[in-house]
DNA sequence: CTGAAAGCGCTTACAG
DNA sequence: CTGAAAGCGCTTACAG
């Protein structure tokens, strides 16, 4: 394997002048860098990282800490995992991946060998180890997601209390005035997860202050959970116009398909939202109006926080994402024989 | 942050000392010892991973190669990736994640940077460009999965055709004659995964050698696709008594959806095996018997033959993992009354 | 059982 | 615009 010596000696330049060359921090002549890059392509020179991290500054790596434990919605996770991992190559790192039996030990693990320059928090919880442990490591972090407490904290999310009121303002735009939402099965809130939470509260403020009737209803396990949860939203409105769905693409799918069997029909006798959905709702039957979280969005802006602390102090704060409301056709405006269940 | 030398300091001692006393590799006086762990705990000694893998012959990294693209079945997939994780922490090594947007790139990155010890390829495809790679790179690499042509290869993977030939088995040791396979969706066989292919291929040759009536059905997308890929299976085995599943969750639970809507009760006019399912089929109303697919079992064993070859040299080979069965009652004798629909 | 020292392959002041 | 050299923090022969 090629090394910065071999290169120096077939391009005719100092050792400095090749590393110069390739980080670009000093200005080289015309034809030197083109001597110095012919040889690179010639002997298919690479930096040794272990090298580099020494002698430099950086690791080019960053810690990813993710959960990735049994409760969570694999599809939707792995999602931000990739979304992290191509936003970090965009700047030039790489990416490690530290797991759930091994959250804060392998934090503490990657910080004190300096073997990364910086960590990714996924999944984080309302009140999460992780985040506590941020405050005694001396590396820079992003948390996606917004734990309870922020303080000294840089997060960044899409901001779901938002896309809940965004959600029920459609649907009050269109005249409903009696809206339920149909949220994440029970344990995934008591689990701490931050988001529902959010989402849910931001529901409960936005129908509080647009003076809707609202309920909310958590489905148990598998369809049949569902459907109990859809007669208690339709006991607790039997007027119900509206409905938002905040959950996973698989209840989704069981509400729909439960719609359907009672003969409901959407947009016609209810008007459908899905909140904040990592999935494709286009291709429902029907095809759902959505807002959705776009992993990418909070992770290319994450990352990129991230590698602004490197160079600069970035103040603690927390930044939300804007959602964006997609019209296919699931909101009308309700008719006299809406809303019959 | 306290390097090797205030360690050494602290501990009266010289610094290949320390060295030592933290690798094992020389014998250390009691005394000696003792002092130099005290001195690692009191002052938080880590040693710099850089400088670990520059001076050493080791970076204790290991790349994941995995492709996380759209066509993947996030639960399962992500089950590999946390187990290939956790193997390798157990023999003090990290995960580097590779994605697919930068599948070879990435791999001859690592490779030529020294960044990796070795490679865990996840996902391989029976034609995968990234197989065709490590034969042009110097480093040990392990694939989990069984690609055509695995020449000059490390393999390990489930046994999909003894799986295939196993719940064949016993559905006929228990007396039916008449088996149909309902498989993954055709895109699945189409986009080139192996393990489908190797399931399908086991299932039709055991069905042969057994003498059983067979069909093969692939559903399509969603409860449609999967209704129609059962009817072609009582098309072409009015007398079918039988049923092996080989495809993700939601389709085997729309399947059993769709036999309870049809009156078909497992198992009493159907016995049904789940084969190599990544998830629960216990909560399944009925339960089913299952030959689960369990990622740690593959991915400890690939971790440990990576782990080897760092140390010796290992004869290019494929390795099996035995499927296992587990009862829970969904096959029963067929009565006269079974298989009509 | 322990130590002094070379060397891994870079980056980056320092010097011109 | 370029070079000579120190130094990053380890590991590991070499020596005793």
């Amino acid at each position: 394997m090629a090394n910065i010596h071999d290169v120096a000696r077939a391009a005719g330049v100092s050792i400095s002048t090749v590393s110069y060359a390739l980080s670009g921090k000093r200005s080289i002549g015309e034809e030197t860098r083109k001597r110095i890059s012919a040889a690179v392509r010639d002997l298919g020179y690479r930096p040794n990282a272990g090298a580099r991290m020494l002698a430099g500054t950086k690791t080019h790596i960053f810690a990813v800490t993710a959960p990735l434990h049994a409760e969570t919605y694999a599809p939707a996770h792995m999602a931000f995992v990739l979304a992290v991992t191509q936003a970090a190559r965009t700047h030039d790192y790489d990416v490690l991946l530290l797991t759930e039996d091994e959250a804060t030990a392998g934090l503490q693990r990657v910080a004190a060998s300096r073997l990364v320059d910086g960590i990714i928090v996924l999944d984080v919880a309302r009140d999460d180890e992780r985040t506590r442990l941020l405050h005694e490591i001396d590396l820079p972090s992003t948390v996606i997601g917004i734990p309870d407490d922020t303080e000294g904290l840089v997060c960044i999310d899409l901001d779901f209390r938002r896309a809940a009121e965004l959600s029920l303002e459609r649907l009050v735009e269109h005249g409903h005035r009696s809206i339920g939402m149909l949220g994440h099965p029970p344990r995934v809130y008591e689990r701490g997860s931050n988001f529902p939470h959010r989402f849910r509260a931001g529901f409960r403020d936005a129908a509080d202050a647009l003076a809707v009737r609202s309920a909310v209803a958590l489905p148990g396990h598998g369809p049949a959970g569902v459907r109990a949860a859809l007669n208690e939203l339709y006991e607790q409105l039997p007027d119900m116009t509206g409905l938002v769905m905040n959950c996973e693409e698989p209840i989704q799918t069981s509400a729909l398909d439960e719609l359907a069997d009672r003969g409901i029909e959407i947009p016609r006798d209810l008007s459908v939202v899905s909140a904040c959905s990592s999935f494709d709702t286009s291709r429902f039957s029907p095809p759902l109006d959505v807002i959705p979280l776009v992993a990418a969005d909070s992770c290319v802006r994450g990352v990129e926080l991230l590698v602004e602390q490197l160079v600069s102090d970035v103040e603690p704060h927390v930044e939300l994402v804007a959602p964006q409301f997609l019209d296919r056709g699931s909101i009308v405006t309700p008719t006299p024989t809406s809303g019959r269940n």
